[in-house]
DNA sequence: TGTACATCAGTGAACGCGCGTTCACTGATGTAC
DNA sequence: TGTACATCAGTGAACGCGCGTTCACTGATGTAC
């Protein structure tokens, strides 16, 4: 074996993040195949010894970037669900798309995709909501996913309105909002209210 | 005028409808102008008679849909803000992007843009965020300003996590979910749990 | 009423460009002797 | 220790294609006479 063991796997490893991070910035259809291997520091040519093609890296993305919450050690148990939401909706992470998460960048372009980019993003979602419900503060499975699928969405679709907007303050603001939003939701609360009466 | 006075303007409309359910449904780079044209029942060149670029047209398109929320006549004011997310996750819509939001199916990438798209899609952004404050239960600019806030985000999100995963079901579950979520988060409640306290 | 005309909405060929993908080739590498 | 060699990761020219945009043109239209 002329070269050492491993060479060719860092190398794909290198592809990988590089275009973890291209995707995230400039969407899928944004990033050729050519702009990824430049960043990686090779020609366009050499893509195809490491992937099948420009749908089979992106399905291996979507899979790999994962994202594991951080949560602060002292943290209450009933509080992990509101302090993940906490850290992600922060000015950090919106002026950091290429580094940060997956679905508020390529969310809407996965969505409309079929194949191997749809099934690892709908493995992503379930993966993720999976994890979410087990830090939820609600007893009972349901309640829990409840809380993971709301705060999920809130959080996706904050980041999403804090990039839409001009302006870093108006950003901030939306961000500021939607984690009050969700501090709020997630609170230990009193049983829930009647159901709708009629009058 | 050889024309009826009119028929340009209407053509144009046609255009502006056509690109509005294309873009929706296959996403700002996977619609080509002659897609649109030919859907308009027109030819590619003439395109440029009636917009200046594909830039112009998203920004128009953008800053057209609107989407007036549906409210049912007999709601209770305070339950208002709670019915426009209720008919807003529904089947139908996850169902149907090209009639849709279109923060779900372009927010993504119009976050990504500058120059006039951009400035369109945060006009876009306050706006709704005014009208849904003006829908929303609690008392004060700034609570209200947040359950606007907090709704649209979780409203936009619920979308894309409901048309990311594979299967109708688990599509609708996740709607569900929001729905509850939101219902809950809407609801008049008794005055906010204490801050957080030292333990 | 019929004909010639000016207008201009719409046509379609052409442009330069960048895309994803292919493939014959190169040359740096570790090994064998 | 030095040289010849086989390997194969990576190169870069080339492909067909579709994109956004341009522009000389066509031909349906309402008007003038």
């Amino acid at each position: 074996m002329p070269w050492q063991p491993g060479h060719k796997e860092r190398t794909r490893q290198r592809i990988l993040e590089t275009a973890a991070a291209a995707f995230r910035a400039h969407g899928i259809a944004g990033v050729g195949i050519a702009d990824i291997m430049q960043r990686a520091g090779l020609t366009h040519g050499g893509f195809y010894a490491h992937f099948e093609s420009k749908e089979a890296l992106l399905a291996e993305e979507v899979q790999r970037v994962g994202g594991a919450p951080k949560i602060p050690a002292e943290c209450r148990p009933d509080e992990k669900l509101a302090a993940i939401t906490e850290a992600y909706l922060s000015s950090r992470h919106r002026e950091h798309p290429e580094s940060g998460c997956l679905i508020p960048t390529l969310g809407c372009e996965l969505a409309r995709t079929g194949g191997a980019p749809k099934r690892s993003f709908d493995a992503h979602i379930r993966a993720r909501l999976d994890r979410l419900a087990s830090y939820a503060p609600a007893s009972g499975a349901a309640a829990r996913r409840r809380q993971a699928t709301g705060a999920l969405a809130a959080m996706v679709g904050g980041m999403i309105l804090a990039r839409g907007v001009e302006g870093s303050d108006a950003g901030d603001q939306i961000l500021a909002d939607v984690r009050a939003f969700l501090a709020d939701a997630l609170a230990p609360r009193h049983p829930r209210r009647a159901p709708r009466s009629k009058p």
